[in-house]
RNA sequence: GUGGGCGUAGCUCAGUUGGCAGAGCUCCGGAUUGUGAUUCCGGCGGUCGUGGGUUCAAGCCCCAUCGUCCACCCCA
């Protein structure tokens, strides 16, 4: 019978990985928490045309990447390929967005049917930042802040730069795309097959393009900033100022364009160098169109999302996260035969309540030998050793594990002072 | 969806012009009956990704297929 592996594309992250996993999360709430920002939980299914709505139905996620099925009433359910159209729609239906501003946060796996590479993955996880109801660009600013201050908490801050650019209004945007495909239709037999398909599909996507006689072609294209509208101008001269005062270092990109259909005005990516192809850790924008698209009333929004699997490569291969043994426990408690396995569940039950301390005892028998090998492994400062001659006088022997100190018999009423003492620093 | 690299023990990998399936690490046991991590000895562990083909003989050659990695597309 052939083994049941995991689905392509879908990880499982093992022991060896959580504390990575345990870090960032924990670093991330901490920063948001501290910038007022506070959780959201949505499911991970939703209605198909949720998603068809928000991201644009001509997306390369919505034509080809959604992991779509029929529920048993025949209902279309999707599972979410991002995580902004479902906040979107939680807010609006439980009237969050009501009059009021909202900082918000959500984090969990996301679902894309794509060839997985380095940094991409089928199940991915990201953790999305969202915000409702603030049109400035301070909240832009105050977004791009968070970031800046989550890089330098995980010490990747020397491996990732900020890129920038002003999508403007969607009219503006219309005029631009109109104007940009008409001057490449002209020229279709310069364009790069990619390119070409792209003229139809989604037209601004051609000023990435990677081909050089594409690139060439594109100096004498119409230029986007001409067309940017005054007033989205405007925001992303103050976004400057703000960021300018702030002392965050940026780089304008004017063909920085994102996938999603929904944005529009501020756009950014936070991008590393250290990844490979994956290069975009953090991207987000504004999306002041969506809610109203989706049935709300019209709300300013900005928001942004980061890939953790990608972070995480990126602290590894930064912070040298990955070197060192972990340790499971302070303590190792080893118990030999049958009533000292008794008396040390009792025992390592009330050091847990005493100390405070990791307490790891010793289950599923094994002669001494393994026994000690395993307190070894298990990296604990300190061995407990309780056997006959100890459970008679109801004392344990205390054995260092990482120094040449002496061992030493400890009676069990001395006991957690004795660790208290030892693993106060 | 497209292109390329790689699939041999739990892990990392050798395997010669086609000729008995290997090492290191891990794990278990012993040297040392209650002292780990160092050392020495022994042991467990294999559908050589899968299915066909060529051959007296295939881990090795051919075809197909699956998986994985990297890249393209696209995206966090």
């Amino acid at each position: 019978m052939a083994k049941i592996k995991a689905i392509r594309g879908m990880n499982d992250i093992l022991p060896e990985q959580t504390p990575w996993w345990q870090f960032l999360e924990e670093s991330t709430q901490s920063v948001l928490s501290s910038y007022g920002y506070q959780e959201i939980r949505t499911p991970i299914v939703e209605q198909t045309d949720l998603f068809k709505r928000s991201i644009g139905e001509v997306t390369d996620i919505v034509e080809k990447e959604m992991y779509t099925f029929a529920d048993r009433n025949d209902e279309s359910l999707t599972l979410r390929p991002e995580g902004t159209a479902s906040c979107v729609r939680a807010c609006e239906e439980h009237g969050l967005l009501f009059n009021q501003v909202q900082r918000l946060w959500y984090a969990g796996p996301m679902f894309r049917y794509e060839r997985p590479q380095k940094g991409r993955y089928r199940q991915f996880h990201q953790i999305g930042v969202e915000t409702f109801g603030m049109q400035g660009p301070d909240i832009d600013a105050e977004l791009i802040l968070i970031g800046a201050r989550l890089w330098k908490k995980l010490g990747v801050d020397q491996a990732v730069s900020l890129q920038l650019n002003s999508l403007g209004s969607s009219v503006a945007r219309q005029a631009y795309k109109e104007d940009l495909v008409a001057f490449l239709s002209k020229h279709v037999d310069e364009l790069d097959a990619d390119s070409r398909r792209r003229l139809q599909s989604n037209p601004l996507r051609i000023l990435d393009s990677k081909d050089p006689k594409t690139q060439a072609l594109l100096h004498q294209a119409p230029d986007f900033h001409a067309y940017l509208d005054d007033e989205s101008r405007q925001h992303f001269q103050q976004l400057c100022e703000y960021l300018d005062a702030a002392g965050i270092p940026y780089v304008i990109n004017p063909r920085l364009v994102r996938g999603l259909d929904y944005y529009g005005k501020t756009v950014f990516e936070w991008v590393t160098d250290r990844l490979g192809a994956q290069g975009t850790v953090c991207a987000g924008g504004r999306y002041d169109g969506l809610v109203e698209q989706l049935g709300g009333r019209a709300t300013p929004a900005v928001g942004f999302a980061l890939g953790v699997e990608r972070l995480i490569l990126l602290l590894e291969s930064e912070a040298g996260l990955a070197a060192e043994r972990l340790q499971q426990a302070d303590i190792y408690l080893l118990p030999l035969g049958a009533e000292a396995s008794k008396a040390a569940m009792q025992l390592a039950e009330g050091l847990r309540n005493e100390t405070g301390l990791r307490v790891l005892l010793g289950c599923g028998g094994g002669s001494f030998k393994s026994q000690m090998k395993r307190a070894d492994k298990s990296g604990a400062e300190i061995a407990l050793l309780l056997g006959e001659d100890e459970l008679s006088q109801q004392r344990v022997t205390a054995k260092p594990l990482r120094s040449g100190e002496e061992q030493q018999a400890i009676s069990w009423q001395a006991l957690s002072s004795y660790l208290n003492n030892r693993f106060k620093s």
